[in-house]
DNA sequence: ATGATTTGACCCAA
DNA sequence: TTGGGTCAAATCAT
């Protein structure tokens, strides 16, 4: 079991690493006078300290892009005994494996795969964990979008209800989702950022397709 | 043995 | 008829 904080410290680490590869990019095509590269050097920069903060303090800070309780962390791709229901963000991550499943603090099981007759790549489909044990009908699909740089983009639909959360309370009738802001939109604008976008799920709302799309940039790692 | 993933089949709406 | 979403048996991993 990963800790809290080393799922907060290896989304850091993603975070900067991106952000490297970008300003990479950037200065491979020559393309610094179109966009600034300072917010990319000010994001690698403060992704390091923060993951320094993590490794010198017990009681690291809270991390200002997030206001819940879970960061991703980098499961194995099979994690069957992790009771994770109840985390909301989606943050970048990046999965070695054939199939990334950025882990967004969620239990989820794939039950699906599809190919997408509009795409050139496969879709997964994913329900909680505990959709028998608990009715929980929370369910999200991930597809991949871009291949260079892979960019995945995961619609979640349904909301949670099942109680075996950690951290956050999951429980409400009203739901709020967060989405961590996973790179500023300044420094990649081709991602679809949602920062700390709320959704509140009422009840009169059957077909409650939450359709949250969030493209995760798995830049060049 | 148990639980997760894979994958072809099935269902249904457009 | 077609494509997207789900089911469920087979298979795999622990």
């Amino acid at each position: 079991m990963v800790s809290n904080i080393d799922h907060k410290a290896m989304e850091a680490l993603l975070r900067g690493q991106g952000c490297a590869n970008s300003l990479k990019i950037l200065l491979e095509n020559c393309e610094i006078s179109s966009v600034s590269t300072e917010p990319l050097i000010n994001t690698i920069l403060d992704s390091f300290s923060l993951v320094l903060s993590f490794v010198d303090s017990p009681n690291p800070p809270i991390y200002h892009e997030s206001s819940s309780e879970n960061m991703a962390r980098p499961t194995p791709r099979r994690s069957s005994k992790e009771k994770l229901c109840g985390a909301q963000d989606l943050v970048n991550y990046r999965d070695d494996s054939p199939t990334p499943c950025p882990n967004d603090g969620f239990a989820w099981r794939k039950y699906g795969q599809k190919t997408i007759k509009t795409s050139p790549h496969q879709r997964c489909y994913y329900r909680c964990t505990y959709a028998k044990d608990q009715n929980c009908n929370a369910t999200k699909r991930v597809q991949k979008i871009k291949d260079n740089p892979p960019v995945y983009r995961t619609t979640y639909m349904g909301k949670h209800v099942c109680t075996d959360s950690v951290g956050h309370d999951d429980t409400h009738s009203s739901k709020m989702i967060q989405f961590d802001q996973v790179v500023s939109e300044s420094i990649m604008p081709q991602l679809t950022t949602i920062d700390h976008q709320v959704i509140t799920m009422e009840d009169k709302v059957t077909d409650y397709i939450m359709n949250q799309e969030c493209d995760i940039i798995f830049g060049g790692l």
